[in-house]
Parts: structure tokens; sequence; C-alpha cells
DNA sequence: GCAGGTTCATACGGCGCCGTATAGAGGGCG
DNA sequence: CGCCCTCTATACGGCGCCGTATGAACCTGC
């Protein structure tokens, strides 16, 4: 029995790397062989092929990517404004393992063209939009006010890695710091 | 002197269509030709090779996206607000023919991973938030309000597009109404 | 209708990638 | 130690694509 050089989780976790670098067309087994010095020859003992690896890597994506920011952020507990403040924190700075943002955004993206990416995406959205209405939901008594304020801080969260505008003499952070303290008032 | 049968700018169209349909790695020069029912004979003698079309896309984007949609805002003219309402709609209802959203989405995706492509972006940004900004500076006093608004209302109008939620009993242009009567209060 | 120039079709070599096949390396275990 | 089983390296055929070369088609002006 040999040993394992190059477990399953490898050939995802360097996937993920490559998918959030060029995209759903950058993950090549023979590239991803080569980032991790060894041949593809493995390759296809764990995976029958270049498509089940891409669709484990999104179940890994799927499965990380909702819970565990749930979980940091009620970890401390609070009320619910603490809660969204934590939240804000947590999105803001991009510290978390693999549920990076460079994935996220390549998977947006790769959702626009790919139907089974799509649905993924709109169950992790749901899911972040019903514990994101949660929370102001305990803050905010109007529902329609509550379904504005999430889809602007969602909005945010995504738009602001896409747009590239500068702000006169104030940095992205401060604006997006100052929506946020308007979006809680 | 023969007759130009597939001219130059035909291929620049099939090329923003291929763009927004699959991002840049979908603009291949086979695949367009094929599109058109020519062979990819002709294309060599208008492109040095792939990358000058993809650069002379941009340029036709990167020109038509921003003139364009503000000459069709400001032509009737009207107040701040009249003017900021025919933005909404004219960037909601997709109806403008190569200033495609498609294109605007792949362009911002791609603009990740590629320096040239971002800095273009960044100009077409830049332009686009300094009209924004001057229109909501008329009808709102403070500069960080305004700052604010402009931010919100870009990253409404990007990430509606690349987020996959659904709204319990509304619909996302309900919401979308909502959060623009929001912003021009 | 013929000469000249321009546009396009076809064919080619090369490359990168996929997926398979086969051989070898290198530990567990008798 | 030597068998065997698992994991990996190498080699291969195939495909899609890029960019070039060459020749055919076709329009224009004489």
């Amino acid at each position: 029995m040999g040993v394992i050089r190059t477990p399953r989780g490898t050939w995802i976790d360097e996937g993920l790397r490559a998918l959030a670098a060029g995209g759903p067309e950058a993950v090549r087994v023979e590239a991803l062989a080569q980032a991790l010095g060894v041949s593809k020859g493995g390759f296809y003992g764990y995976f029958a092929n270049r498509g089940a690896l891409l669709t484990e890597m999104l179940d890994v994506w799927e499965r990380g990517v909702t819970d565990r920011v749930i979980e940091e952020v009620e970890r401390e507990g609070g009320d619910a404004r603490a809660l969204l403040d934590r939240l804000f924190a947590l999105v803001g700075s991009d510290r978390l393992p693999l549920t990076d943002t460079g994935v996220e955004l390549a998977v947006r993206d790769w959702a626009r063209r790919d139907a089974d990416v799509a649905a993924r995406l709109r169950r992790v959205d749901n899911r972040r939009m019903d514990y994101l209405r949660s929370l102001f939901g305990a803050i905010c008594p109007d529902p329609d006010d509550v379904e504005v304020r999430c889809l602007v801080t969602f909005s945010m969260r995504i738009g602001t890695h896409y747009i590239a505008a500068d702000h006169v003499g104030r940095t992205r952070e401060e604006v997006l710091e100052r929506t946020q303290r308007w979006l809680l008032s």
C-alpha cells in the first residue's frame, strides 16, 4: 500500500485557488499538477474527469461558505446590532480561509453561464439573505424596509469588489463604513 | 478590389457577443468565424492576432459605454431628480445596444485578472461616478452623503446582476424601486 | 474581358490540454 | 527479504485552437 503524496483535498484546494485567480476556465488538470509539483497521473484516481473536480470544488465551497460565517458571527452572541457589526467586520476584512473573496466572485460570474452553478449560488444567497433578514428584522419594524436594507448590504458587499471608482479625498472603506452606519440607523 | 464580406466591425460585434456569453476565454477566432458563417481566413487581415481583437473590443466598449448613456439621459433635460429617474430607468431596463449588461459584467470580472482591463474599467467607473456625483450633489447638501448614495446606487446596479437571492413575496424590481425612492429622499 | 489588387477558403505546423494506458516506485505484510 | 497493492510518472492519441501560407474567387478600372 503506497503512501498518499497528493490527497484528494489537495487537488480541490489548488482548484479553488486557480478558480479564484482565473475563473473556471483556468482550472486545468495539467496546470494544477504543475502547480502542485506533481504529474496529473494521480488525479484520475480521485476524479472521473475535470468536471468531477469542478463539482466537488463547488460542494466544498457551498458547504463552507454560509454556515462557517454564521457560526463565527453568532459565537459571541449579543443583540442584532452587535451581530450585524460583527458580520460587517468579518466580511469586510477578507480573512476567511477558503471562503475566499476571489472564489466567491469567480463563482458569481460563473453562475451567469452555468445553470448548476446558478442553482448553488441561489441556495447560498438565500441562506445568507435569510440570516441577514433575521438580523435587520430585529432592529427595523417595516418588512419592506428590511428587504431594502438587506439587498443594499448584500449589493455593497459584492459590488465593492467589482467597482473600480475612486472617491475624491476618501477611501472606499470610509464610504462603506458611513453606509453601514446609515443602514443601522 | 474585392468586396468586403466580413468587415472589421463584424468581428468586434461578434467578439463582444462571445465575451458577454462566455467571458474573454470564449472569444476564440475560429469560434467567431464559425458563428459568422465564414472561415478565419479574413480575420488576420484586420487584426494582428487575437489579443488585438480583444483590445479593440475594449476600445469600442470603453468609448460607447459612458458618453452614450449620459447623452441619452441629458437629451431631454430637466432637474437633477428627473435626470436621476431617467438614469435609473435606462440602466434598469437593458435596452442599450452593445453597451450590453452581459459585456459589462464580463469586463468587470475580467478586470480582476488583467491590469489593462482594470485601468479601463477604472476610467469608465470614474466617469460614471463623476456624473452620478454631480446629480446627487444637486439634491443633497452633504458631500459625504452624496458619496454614500453614489456608491449605493452603483453597487445596486452591479450587484443585482450577480446576486441570486429571492425576496419573499416581492420581486427584485420592487425592492430596487423602493431603494431608489430611498436614495432620492 | 483582361489585369491587378483585395478578400476569403483551405491546408498546415505547433501547442496546450484532456483522458487512457502502461510501467515503475515504494511502502505494508507475510 | 520478496510479494503485492496503491499511488504516481511517462507516453500516447485526440481535439480545439492559434497564426501562417498559399491559392482561389471576385470586384474594379481599363
